[in-house]
DNA sequence: GGATCGTATCGACAAATGTCAATGCGTACC
DNA sequence: GGTACGCATTGACATTTGTCGATACGATCC
């Protein structure tokens, strides 16, 4: 990364998230719509985003994730890291332990997104 | 690419485009949801899809797409090869030009597969 | 304070990606 | 046949990405 994006934040949806077969879209949309996706663009990412939205009380801590997608621990890190700057988790942290959760509206805005309007 | 996977079929969308939040998805699902993922996760080839599907008659040739993106002609060219085999564009040549059209099936199936179940 | 445990960061590395100029391949038109 | 045009492929390059071991940071518990 050359200059550290900002995390997403929910706020910016409303700038990206306008159907993509509606119109051309503009760069900045192009530009927060691809950074989402390039986000869920990895195979253990979107295990790990399925893994959360799976878990328990819907929220996960990486000791949870990382027998079940078979990687190093800072590797799941590193891929919990980036679905947090795409704005589709979030992180809080408890006691010793992080706790990731899915962000809801994001996913589906970006749905919306990604929908056909015709 | 190591060995050329092979363009993704409609017909695969039933194997993929489950909810990925509706309970864990299959190392199968995830590889093919990412597949498609990261055909979006590039700001030109976001661009690329709404121009085509904003066209007349939503279609576009290359020579539509060039300008607009900014980009050579070779660069175009492979972007949109990437979007055909993610099966969310097809290709079809019309004489000299080459006409490129959404598929709204998998752009659907790739929005539910995405909204959050709850 | 010291030990332990869960995560994050760092450094390194191979592999994949985005880009372009040059070139090849079909198709149309003369 | 020859020429022009649209597009794909190739080769090259810098950048980014996924992965891990080693290490650092913070919180808990003794």
């Amino acid at each position: 990364m050359p200059t550290a994006l900002p995390v997403l934040q929910p706020e910016d949806l409303s700038a990206c998230c306008s159907p993509m077969t509606g119109g051309v879209v503009s760069d900045d949309a192009a530009q927060a719509l691809a950074r989402m996706f390039k986000a869920l663009g990895d195979p253990t990412r979107v295990k790990l985003l399925s893994l959360i939205a799976a878990a328990p009380a819907g929220e996960a801590c990486i000791c949870d994730l990382t027998e079940p997608v078979g990687l190093a621990q800072p590797t799941v890190s590193h891929h919990m890291k980036q679905l947090v700057e795409a704005g589709l988790v979030t992180r809080e942290q408890r006691g010793k332990w992080a706790y990731f959760t899915v962000v809801p509206e994001v996913l589906r805005s970006l749905a919306t997104a990604i929908a056909p309007t015709a």
